[in-house]
DNA sequence: ATCGATAGAGTTTTT
DNA sequence: CTCTATCGAT
C-alpha cells in the first residue's frame, strides 16, 4: 500500500494524512515553529515523526539534507529511517537521523579541529573510563575505597552532562573537592590519550557551538527542522544543543511523555519539557491520548498506578478497545513458583492457541531476577530469547581485537595500547610497563612514542634488556600494521592483525568456549566487511565510531517465536500481547535503593508504568511471599503498586487467602516439589530433552495449587518429559495440569 | 603466566 | 549465593 512511487503524484498530502486521528494530524501538518508532542504509549508517535518528515519533505518541500532527526538509540534510528524509506524513499539517505551521540561525533570530527580536538579521536566506553579515573586515583595518589571509582565516574559524568568544566566543578563537601581535582586530571588523561568519552561527544559539542559562532551558523543555516524522540530523555547538555541549534529558525518537533522517563539516574531531566514551553513560548502543544495496543481494562490499570504521580501533566488514555480481560494479580511462595506460575500459564495459553510464544513478554526490575525463571523454562523445556545478558562489544574477545584497531587508529591512545601491549602473551610484564609508564612520563610522550627512544638511551628507564627487546618487537610489529592502515581495507587490515599477532591462535585454544569467541570475533570481521569499500581513509574512523556508539549486534532476529525475558527498562518501545511482572515486591518495585527518595519512587513507579503498558491483551503482575537475595530468603510484602489498581479490575484471588497458603508452605504443612525428577535425555531430532522417572502423584492424593487451592488428583500420567495431572479443585473444576506446579498435601 | 584462595560487592545502563 | 578483582603462591 505504502508504495514510494505514489508519493511523485499530488495527491500525497491526503495519503500521508490518512488514517491519522485528529490530534496526530494536527501535530504533523504545523508548516514550522516549535511543537511539543505529548504522546501516551501506544499512541501512535513513531508514526506522528516519520509523518511529520515526509510532509516536511512532500507538502512543505523542505530538501532531505535540511531535516535532522535525533533519537536515542540505534535501533529507534533504523526502524525511522526504514519506514521513512517507504513514505519519501531514496531522500532518506540524505536525512540526519541518528542518535545525539552520533550526531555529536560526526560534527566533532569535521570542526572539532577548531577547538584543538584530534581528528582521529577515539571513543572510549564506560569500561574505559572507569580504566581513566582508576588512573587518575593513582596519579593522585587517592585511596580507591575512599574515593569509588564508580562513584568518581558518576560525579564527573553528572558533571559533564550538565556542562560543566572541571574549572566549574563545585565543591560541595570535602569528597567533591576531591573529585573535582580528580576529574581535572581525568580530562587531561582523555587529552593526552586523544580520546573523548561519551559524554563529551555531547559537551564538547555543546561548547564548541557557544564558542564558535561561524561553527554555529554553519549548523543553524544548514538545519531548518530538528525532530526529536524520547525528548523526556534529554539531559541538559542534550537540550542546551537543541536550543543552540534552533535559536535561528526555531523549527524544533519533539515528541516524549514525562511518565516514561526511566533515566533520570543518567542525567535525562523530563522536566525539559516544562522548560520547553517555557523557552518556546509559541510551541504548539498536542496531546496524543488515543492508545492503539491496549485494552481498555490494561489502561486503567496503568493509569490508577501512574496517577499517584506528582509533577505530571494530566492526561487519560483511551482506547476503542473496550473492557479487555481483567489482569491477573498472585502471590507465589518464592521465586521459584513465580516462575514455575509463569511456565504453567505459558503452556497454558499457548496450547489453547490463545497466543503465540513470541507474543509473550516476562519483565523483571532487575537482570538477577531472569536466573530463577531461565532455570524454570530450561527445566521444561521451553526455549526463550533473553534481552541484555552480556553484550556484543563487552566481550573481552572483541574488546582486545578493538583495541588493537584502536591503536592502531591512534597510537596515543595508551588505554588500548594497554590492552594489548601483553595480549597475546609476549613477555612484556608489569615491571616492564610500569618502567614504560614512567619513562613516557618524564619525556612527555606517549607510550608507544616512548619505546623509540630504548635503543638510543638503554639505561635512561628501569626496563631489563629482556624487557626491551620485547617492547622492540611489538613496536616493529605494530608500525608495520599502522603503515598498512592506509594501504589496505578494513577487513584486510583485522585479518592482518589477527594472524601476524597470534591472537586467532591464542582464542582458539581448543575449548569450547574458544571456539565461541572466535565466533564473535568472525561476527565483528563480518560488521567490518560493510565498510571494506569505503575509501580507506576515513573507513577505520568510520567504522570504529559506529562500534564505539552501538551497544549490540542489532541482528537479534525478530523473527524466532520465543517468550522474551527482559528489564523494564529494555521493554521501553515494545510492545507484547501478554506481559508478566515478576517480582512485584517491596524491595524489589520500588527498589530497596529508591525507596528513601520520594523522586527516585517516583520513578520508580513510572518503570511500573512502562512495564504494564507493554501489554495488549494480558497481563500478570506477579509478587511472591519470599525472596531470595544474596542466598538467604527473606520475607517479603507486595509491592505498593499493587494496593493502587482497584480490585474490579483483578481477577481471582483474594490476598488473604493467597497469604494464608504462603503462611502453611512456609510453616512446611505442605511438601513441595518443585520440580519433576528427571535425568536428561536426547531425542531422536537430536535435540535435549528431560524425561521423568517416575509418577509423583497418584489418584485420591490431595494436593495444592497456588492458584485453584486444594483438589484431588484423578489421574496421574507420564507424559514426555513430564508428568501430567488431572485433578478436581474445590468448587474450581477438574484442570489438568503439570507436576511441578502442584503441591502434596501430606496427611 | 597460571591457578587458587579470599574478600567484597551485588539496580536500572538508550550512548 | 555468585560474580569479580586481587593477591599470593607455584
Amino acid at each position: 500500500m505504502n508504495d514510494p512511487t505514489d508519493f511523485q503524484k499530488n495527491d500525497t498530502y491526503e495519503k500521508l494524512l490518512a488514517g491519522l486521528n485528529e490530534a496526530q494530524r494536527r501535530a504533523i501538518e504545523v508548516p514550522e515553529g516549535p511543537v511539543l508532542v505529548i504522546a501516551g504509549p501506544g499512541s501512535g508517535k513513531t508514526r506522528v515523526l516519520t509523518h511529520r518528515v515526509a510532509v516536511l519533505v512532500h507538502q512543505y518541500k523542505v530538501p532531505a539534507y535540511r531535516i535532522m532527526a535525533v533519537t536515542f538509540t540505534n535501533k529507534a534510528a533504523r526502524e525511522m529511517r526504514d519506514r521513512l524509506k517507504i513514505l519519501i524513499g531514496d531522500q532518506v539517505n540524505q536525512l540526519a537521523i541518528g542518535t545525539f551521540h552520533a550526531n555529536c561525533a560526526r560534527i566533532l570530527r569535521r570542526d572539532g579541529q577548531s577547538m584543538g580536538l584530534p581528528a582521529n579521536f577515539n571513543i572510549y566506553d564506560r569500561d574505559d573510563q572507569l580504566r581513566l579515573v582508576k588512573q587518575a586515583l593513582k596519579d593522585l595518589n587517592l585511596d580507591e575505597k575512599r574515593f569509588a571509582p564508580n562513584a568518581v565516574l558518576s560525579s564527573i559524568s553528572q558533571a559533564k552532562s550538565e556542562l560543566i568544566t572541571p574549572g566549574q566543578y563545585e565543591a560541595k563537601s570535602y569528597w567533591h573537592e576531591v573529585a573535582g581535582r580528580l576529574y581535572q586530571r581525568y580530562e587531561d588523561l582523555l587529552a593526552a590519550n586523544g580520546a573523548l568519552d561519551f559524554d563529551d561527544l555531547l559537551m564538547k559539542t555543546a561548547l564548541l557551538l557557544r564558542q564558535h559562532p561561524d561553527v554555529l551558523n554553519k549548523y543553524q543555516q544548514r538545519y531548518l527542522h530538528i525532530l526529536v524522540d524520547e525528548f523526556q530523555d534529554t539531559n541538559a547538555a542534550q537540550y542546551e544543543l537543541l536550543r543552540l541549534l534552533t535559536a535561528e529558525n526555531r523549527s524544533l518537533f519533539v515528541v516524549g511523555d514525562e511518565d516514561q522517563s526511566i533515566y533520570s539516574w543518567r542525567g535525562a531531566d523530563s522536566r525539559h519539557v516544562k522548560r520547553f514551553r517555557e523557552d518556546y513560548p509559541a510551541a504548539q502543544v498536542i496531546l496524543l491520548e488515543q492508545n492503539y495496543r491496549s485494552t481498555q481494562t490494561i489502561l486503567d490499570v496503568a493509569n490508577s498506578v501512574i496517577s499517584r504521580n506528582t509533577q505530571r501533566t494530566q492526561k487519560k488514555l483511551h482506547t476503542d478497545r473496550v473492557g479487555g480481560m481483567k489482569i491477573v494479580s498472585r502471590e507465589l511462595y518464592n521465586e521459584t513458583e513465580e516462575a514455575a506460575f509463569v511456565v504453567d500459564e505459558i503452556e497454558r495459553l499457548t496450547s489453547s492457541k490463545s497466543c503465540r510464544l513470541g507474543d509473550i513478554a516476562i519483565m523483571y526490575r532487575t537482570n538477577a531476577q531472569s536466573r530463577a525463571i531461565e532455570d524454570s523454562f530450561i527445566a521444561r523445556g521451553v526455549p526463550y530469547k533473553l534481552v541484555g545478558a552480556t553484550r556484543f562489544y563487552e566481550r573481552r574477545e572483541i574488546k582486545d581485537t578493538l583495541a588493537y584497531l584502536r591503536f592502531i587508529h591512534n597510537p596515543r591512545d595508551n588505554f588500548s595500547l594497554l590492552r594489548i601491549i601483553n595480549v597475546p602473551p609476549r613477555a612484556i610484564g608489569d615491571s616492564t610497563v610500569s618502567g614504560l609508564g614512567e619513562l613516557a612520563a618524564r619525556r612527555n610522550l606517549s607510550m608507544y612514542d616512548a619505546i623509540r627512544l630504548l635503543p638510543e638511551n638503554p639505561s635512561e628507564s628501569s626496563i631489563t634488556t629482556r624487557g626491551r627487546k620485547s617492547l622492540l618487537d611489538f613496536l616493529r610489529f605494530m608500525d608495520g600494521l599502522i603503515d598498512l592502515k592506509s594501504q589496505v581495507n578494513v577487513v584486510e587490515l583485522l585479518d592482518l592483525m589477527l594472524v601476524d599477532s597470534g591472537y586467532d591462535r591464542y582464542i582458539r585454544d581448543g575449548t569450547e568456549e574458544g571456539e565461541d569467541r572466535w565466533e564473535n570475533i568472525l561476527e565483528l570481521r563480518n560488521v567490518a566487511s560493510e565498510y571494506a569499500y569505503l575509501p580507506v581513509e576515513t573507513a577505520l574512523t568510520v567504522f570504529l565510531e559506529d562500534v564505539s556508539l552501538v551497544s549490540d549486534v542489532d541482528n537479534l532476529t525478530e523473527s524466532n517465536d520465543l517468550p522474551t525475558l527482559l528489564t523494564l527498562h529494555a521493554a521501553k518501545g515494545l510492545e507484547f500481547g501478554v506481559v508478566f511482572i515478576v517480582g512485584m515486591n517491596e524491595g524489589l518495585l520500588p527498589h530497596s535503593r529508591s525507596t528513601e527518595d520520594m523522586d527516585a519512587v517516583e520513578e520508580e513507579r513510572r518503570l511500573c508504568y512502562v512495564g504494564i503498558t507493554r501489554s495488549k491483551d494480558q497481563l500478570y503482575l506477579l509478587h511472591t511471599f519470599k525472596r531470595t537475595q544474596y542466598g538467604s530468603a527473606e520475607f517479603s510484602e507486595p509491592s505498593r503498586f499493587l494496593k493502587d489498581i482497584p480490585k474490579a479490575l483483578v481477577e481471582g484471588q483474594e490476598q488473604k487467602e493467597a497469604r494464608q497458603i504462603s503462611l502453611e508452605m512456609d510453616a512446611g504443612r505442605y511438601i513441595r516439589r518443585n520440580m519433576p525428577v528427571v535425568y536428561p535425555a536426547k531425542t531422536n531430532d537430536g535435540q535435549k530433552k528431560d524425561r521423568v522417572l517416575s509418577p509423583r502423584f497418584k489418584a485420591g492424593d490431595t494436593v495444592l495449587h497456588t492458584a485453584f487451592g486444594e483438589g484431588m488428583v484423578v489421574e496421574s500420567r507420564l507424559t514426555e518429559g513430564d508428568e501430567e495431572v488431572t485433578v478436581a479443585f474445590k468448587g474450581r473444576g477438574v484442570k489438568r495440569l503439570l507436576a511441578g506446579y502442584l503441591i502434596k498435601v501430606e496427611r
